[in-house]
DNA sequence: CTGAAAGCGCTTACAG
DNA sequence: CTGAAAGCGCTTACAG
């Protein structure tokens, strides 16, 4: 039923050995022999099974990426970015999310000793690193799209953390904010420590002090962006600014902000982190400090791609700038 | 290097036909001796490798889907389901979209040709249609998740669209609207012209007649759902509602009535479609039309597996129910 | 209950 | 330039 090379070579009358030459354009063919055998191909429409290919090569052409719930907006950019670029490169690209925790990593695992891909790309590795660092030292190519220099000994992909951070210090001083809530990510995340970093930074560099009980962590969630704001307010803590540490966060502080009766941006001014889809649709829609997200999974799936092909890692990691994005919750300053 | 079969048939004393079958758990073999084999390849670590398994025997555990880009949140959301089922049974889930058009259509038909997966979901067939009739016909067990009873002669799931928008009607009249906009997605879809006939219906039946001026054909983008009611409003016409086909496009439809001074819910009462994350983020929050979207892509990865177990397929579309989900921008009725 | 052998569909030295 | 043969790592009748 399936085609097969040996069916090929009988038609044309040369041997498998030929017809695997031409395949491969190696080693020398007559041109002739060459031509017939590719009209043979064509006739019967023949596809090498890359099964086979794959066992009689030691390798094949699947990657694999391991990514965060796909629920995460930035998650599902960065992967339709990878997958752009491997699909471009004629790779199949196998995908496996953290859904289910461990067990799920313990499945994970068996494909990958089952060296059903050739090469992985994790998306913001967190306890998975281990597992990653093992794999990487059995010689399974391994690049990551995370935070600058947090895993030095792998090739990565990452953003200017710190300079988001920085570039939304200076949009809220400009502005004249004195008082900025920032609603930080999981602060285990170096991404977060960056921002964090950065924006502390350059307030106290422009003279103001930053209270750091007005640093609140949350964790991502539309949910914990409200809350830290409802917190602070019910704290009697003042405000005239919010830090988001993504745009979901950034969403839920203006909705805490709008119950409570502030104005965005008048009273308050809110930036955000990422420049999701979403962050154009909130009311007001959000200034925010735009990643690269796309261009961060094409980047790390060229990089593990020219691994594949037996290139060194950079050694540095590839870093993507930040931007900031000015919408009307934090509107530009009047000059 | 890779530990294989043979290693272990060595290290165990036996055959690697009784190191297979101890593997499968196949035939029938001495409990001593199984438990012996078993103790090896849990030291040697020995793991099958899925390319060999996968060509002797004819097939292996992987498993394809194609979608539309995964910015659409709702894409997002199919899929997670989807790979949760399908790495829940211990297979792998190669991720094709159609980012670039026919160019990686032909890519994603190699591997088709390749065999590079045993069975292939398909989420919202357009004019990928073909392709998948053709594999369907090659033998390879194709699902649809699509509109019901488009293509029939596919396996597939669905969601209750007609009552959809039939929910969407209902709740508009209760809250005493009768000039309502709505705003469709492509009408070539089925899934379209299914909830605008649910809505229509509703409303003659209640003896509301709809103006068809009043239904704009838009493409599920924000722009779009903004520039239907702009639209409407600089023609002159009137409108107490808004009925968007996805959540999108009712954020679009927000943004243009505030601009425009319409208050929202008070002057116009907006539902969408979908419940994507994003609708609750919205000022107002969005009142909308839910689809159980994980459920969905759940549901066709399991219908697939079943079928690679040579289940017959169900002589119905599954058909996962629609509900209304109210919020702000089209509170509950008072009574 | 167990093993030797053939076969899955390719690639790759090795001869010629 | 071309072919016969071995090998990739498994499974599966077929004998015993």
């Amino acid at each position: 039923m399936r085609v097969t090379i040996a069916d090929v070579a009988r038609a044309a009358g040369v041997s498998k050995s030929t017809v695997s030459r031409v395949l491969n354009s190696k080693g020398e063919v007559d041109a002739r022999t060459a031509r017939r055998v590719r009209h043979v191909i064509d006739r019967l429409g023949y596809v090498p099974s890359s099964r086979a290919v794959g066992l009689a090569r030691g390798r094949g052409r699947t990657l694999a990426v391991l990514t965060p719930s796909l629920s995460w907006p930035w998650a599902a950019e960065v992967l339709q970015g990878a997958v752009d670029a491997v699909e471009a490169a004629g790779y199949g690209l196998l995908l496996f999310t953290r859904g289910r925790g461990r067990e799920s990593m313990a499945r994970f695992a068996g494909q990958v000793s089952a060296s059903a891909f050739d090469g992985l790309l994790v998306v913001e590795p967190e306890w998975q690193i281990e597992a990653a660092a093992t794999l990487h030292r059995t010689g399974l190519p391994v690049v990551l799209v995370d935070d600058r220099a947090r895993h030095p000994s792998f090739p990565c992909v990452a953003t200017t953390n710190a300079l988001g951070g920085e570039l939304a210090a200076r949009h809220l001083l400009a502005l004249g904010r004195r008082a900025p809530l920032v609603v930080t990510g999981p602060q285990r995340f170096g991404s977060v420590r960056d921002r964090l970093d950065g924006f502390v930074r350059t307030l106290e560099a422009h003279g103001v002090e930053h209270d750091p009980r007005r640093t609140v962590e949350g964790d991502f969630t539309v949910r914990s962006g409200a809350e830290a704001v409802e917190k602070l307010l019910a704290d009697g803590q003042d405000l005239d600014a919010v830090f988001a540490h993504n745009d979901l966060g950034a969403a839920g502080a203006l909705q805490a902000l709008r119950a409570a009766g502030r104005r965005v941006p008048e009273d308050v001014a809110v930036v955000g982190f990422d420049d999701v889809p979403l962050a154009a649709c909130t009311d007001p829609p959000l200034t925010t400090v735009r990643q690269p997200l796309r261009e961060l999974g094409a980047a790390a799936a060229d990089l593990l791609l020219s691994r594949l092909d037996g290139k060194p890692p950079p050694a540095e990691p590839v870093v993507l700038p930040t931007e900031l994005v000015v919408r009307d919750s934090a509107p530009a300053p009047v000059p």
